[in-house]
DNA sequence: TACTGCTGTTTGATCGATCAAATTGCGGTG
DNA sequence: CACCGCAATTTGATCGATCAAACAGCAGTA
């Protein structure tokens, strides 16, 4: 007993060769139905499952992703990346694909572990986030044909529509452009944006899709856009601050849109529960303390990404190369979740 | 070109054969310090990695460690599984090991994906978080004899002491005990605890430091203790209502303790700036909003995970049979980390 | 009859490593 | 000098699957 069933053992009970039992499992088109029958019910009956490693020696496939795991992002917001990190093996795995986790010290040791992980047949493809501007990591994956794809677009203008560079993203823009216009319809028009300084990719994407809504509503001036313009380093004891001395100035504002959850709840300390707050990413601490916030359908990025990477269907990673029809990239558009905000009201 | 290099590339570059190169790689004692030092040389110079299915297919381990990442922790406290992972895949990596994550939707289903990555080789052991009292999956990997390590200690007293149940926690006894002391050492004498409700394996250990300490400082009353003993389900709302109901019922309150820094945020929105509050995972919350917080140390535990798993420096998974003087479970001690809370004070 | 074309199935070789057994070299001993 | 024991290294077999090519069976065609 105990030693797990091969092909061999199920072509036995089956009356047929390994190949035969191989192919039901590959190719089941080859197979007479009848045959097909007779060797699916053995494999029921002995419970057989393929060894995955003999399966990858052979093809030389992982069926495999890698994904560096980040030390530790930034505050609050760590959780999106956690997030996205179970979206992604949930939808992995109804694919057949494994996700196999990695750190990483710095780009430079995250190629080497590439190289690691590739050689070793341990993955077929890398799922990075948080890519930037002359991204070594890109750089490397391309050259050496690794096929790969990005959580976040390349910021630089180049990059962009490199057709060896598959990305998914978030529509910051129209999360952002979202909020304002629901905040706008909501009779609020001294809307101000707390969100990072520039440059920053991702940042002054979102400002635009304040700064576009604001600008289609038209009633205020450019400067007076200018004045409710806010840039500050993430943090909520940053954000606080910034709209702490915004309101010091003597500017009037009805609300706030922000870049980030932890800015919204520094502003959100700032301004009390009169004022509306949009934050970003509904993290968890958003929904504790029941803060309104722009959420990314993180689902959809994970499902997005493995699209890119494998076809619509398959389970198969072949390099993006595959068909030059085929789409390289993918925006997601966020949607705004609405909060009454009951955790916090009546703090001050 | 592109070929990887193989052993017997190895073998060829440094004038031996294949199995010499295997053993310069396994067996280093049994190569000849002259011989084994060519063959590092080739290995380096030809940048030869181990395959590491083939490796799996002929030795059936996969020096992989498989662990479930669950569809969303409860709330902010997330994040601390999120940390433990981080720390596990660091550790793994030290030791030669990789993690690959799954996804299920409830225990049976759990064993499910056992089954199926055991039975494909895929990993030879498994980590298991939040674990319950008569747990299946436990059950089902003892009768199975799949290595496996909990973090969380089995609650069920029988389990407790199962040699074949290897686990590391850490003791929320000794936080809260601390957590206590120190507010007690600062002059504090009305410590409530704020906890969630019996029975919580977890929940009740730390209520336990809480009360221990009151104990033995001895000024309060039994009934007193009572009195500032509050339990309510997770939840920054909820933690925010309980306290709110404690200083409304006139007790008067010198500090609090909690369970969770969701717990803690509440109280700390409930009680102001003046009341120290205390939380309990010191997650990115707490930092961001100045919270003090328990602290407890991933790194510690999951270094712990590996060691009763393969040993203090094996690589090697041998299962729970390996030397029975082995210790079989691991109590790590959590710290406190004090902090000014200036993001929030003030607010009020 | 012999030959072609097709479908369904089987056999031989292979992926890259390790295990187990065989082999070589060599100093020591009766 | 033949032989033993031991250390260092090599050779043959194997892990479980898939690929590539061969093969059997059968219909259609000349």
């Amino acid at each position: 007993m105990s030693q797990l069933p091969t092909v061999v053992d199920v072509g036995r009970v089956a009356g047929v060769s390994r190949q035969t039992v191989s192919n039901v499992l590959n190719s089941p088109g080859l197979v007479k139905p009848a045959t097909r029958e007779r060797v699916e019910a053995a494999i029921a009956q002995l419970g057989y499952r393929p060894h995955a490693s003999a399966r990858r020696l052979r093809t030389q496939k992982s069926s495999t992703l890698g994904i560096r795991l980040d030390p530790m992002q930034n505050g609050i917001s760590g959780a999106v990346l956690d997030r996205f990190l179970h979206a992604l093996t949930e939808k992995a795995d109804q694919r057949g694909l494994r996700v196999m986790l990695f750190t990483a010290l710095d780009p430079e040791d995250e190629i080497r572990q590439f190289k690691r992980l590739r050689d070793g047949a341990d993955v077929d493809a890398f799922v990075l986030t948080a890519t930037f501007h002359g991204d070594p990591r890109t750089e490397w994956l391309i050259e050496n044909n690794v096929p790969f794809v990005t959580f976040g677009r390349p910021w630089g203008i180049d990059d962009m529509n490199d057709p060896r560079h598959l990305w998914v993203d978030v529509d910051g823009w129209s999360g952002l452009h979202e909020a304002t216009g629901h905040l706008l319809g909501e009779g609020r028009l001294r809307i101000a944006y707390l969100g990072w300084p520039r440059p920053s990719g991702t940042g002054d994407d979102r400002r635009r899709g304040w700064r576009d809504a604001m600008e289609s509503d038209g009633r205020l001036s450019a400067a007076e856009l200018d004045a409710l313009d806010l840039s500050t380093v993430d943090g909520v004891a940053q954000g606080r601050e910034a709209l702490q001395a915004l309101l010091d100035s003597g500017t009037p504002v009805d609300a706030v849109v922000c870049a980030s959850d932890s800015l919204a709840l520094g502003a959100l300390l700032a301004v009390g529960a009169d004022i509306p707050v949009i934050g970003y990413d509904n993290t968890p601490v958003a929904e504790a303390v029941g803060l309104s916030s722009v959420e990314q359908p993180l689902d959809e990025v994970a499902a997005g990404a493995l699209e890119l990477l494998l076809g619509p269907t398959g389970g198969e990673i072949v390099g993006w190369s595959s068909s030059s029809t085929d789409p390289r990239h993918r925006l997601v558009t966020p949607h705004l979740v609405m909060r009454e905000r009951s955790a916090i009201t009546g703090v001050r």
